[in-house]
DNA sequence: TTGCTTATTCGCATGATTTGCAGATTAGGT
DNA sequence: ACCTAATCTGCAAATCATGCGAATAAGCAA
């Protein structure tokens, strides 16, 4: 995703409004690697601007995904969580904590797939499940301010 | 999952009662590849057995899933589909008919984490999106049967 | 076969996530 | 200050899945 102020630019020249909302889910999302949930931004975001409607910011993020500025990924069948990371990369999820991190991969070129043989794939996507750093540490399990989610 | 003379075994074993429901279920899914959702095991059974309940569909497979004879997938937020292939495998969504099709890869050990590389991951899962071979045939799309899904 | 005990089934209510709709509100230009 | 279209908001509704209690039936014993 963009930086907010290139966002504004985006909206103005497409004729698209700048609302308080916007503003505000655009610096929520700015660089956020957290891989929020609708529920999740508009909880952050109802501290910041009280009184801002859960239907607003999924309106802003489905605009934002057709948009080509937000990635949606899924796991588990749970909500649908935004990512406004645009690169090439993929996620590992910690199933002690929920954590989802955004992971780069080597040698993913090399794998093809065996059988069946006739399928012609445009799009890659891996998904990792383990113990994330934090909570594979024995130690400081102290801050676990993270998000354990049991689904 | 096992043939269905096996599943009632264990049942069995396990002091569980073989009702008709679970077999037609267990027959259902027998070397199912289809990855159904539990609505479309629903109306397949329906089929054989008028006014079997979704809810018995839903715990049925719940049943299969806790009990390690079946498999959990989710594409994109979709409905839970459920897979009986147990071997190591992943999925190939076609984008144009939603077929999924189970796939065997090569040099998968390959593939390494390159950033972060404090995650320790104990499964991963690969999901390709692309065209199905009869999709990708501009002839025969004739018989386009199946399950074409514009979610 | 009959009866008993307990697992199952079934339908309905409920929960979670997301979208449709319509009226109230506001951004941005005149 | 005013207009108009875009936006926001609250609520209804759709989809998928699970909790719950009453009705039913499988499996066993006599």
């Amino acid at each position: 995703m963009r930086s907010p102020e290139q966002l504004v630019e985006r909206f103005r020249s497409e004729g698209l409004k700048i609302t308080p909302q916007r503003q505000l889910l655009f610096s929520l999302l700015h660089e956020n690697a957290e891989h929020p949930t609708a529920e999740a931004l508009y909880t952050t975001a109802s501290a910041q601007m009280p009184g801002i409607s859960l239907r607003t910011v999924y309106q802003t993020l489905t605009d934002l995904t057709e948009m080509g500025e937000l990635g949606q990924v899924t796991f588990d069948g749970g909500a649908v969580r935004f990512d406004p990371n645009l690169t090439d990369h993929h996620h590992a999820v910690c199933d002690e904590c929920g954590a989802i991190a955004d992971v780069s991969l080597d040698h993913l070129d090399a794998v093809s797939i065996s059988e069946p043989n006739d399928f012609s794939p445009s799009s890659t996507s891996v998904v990792f499940h383990g113990t994330c750093a934090r909570c594979a540490t024995p130690t400081s399990n102290l801050d676990q301010s993270a998000n354990n989610q049991t689904k």
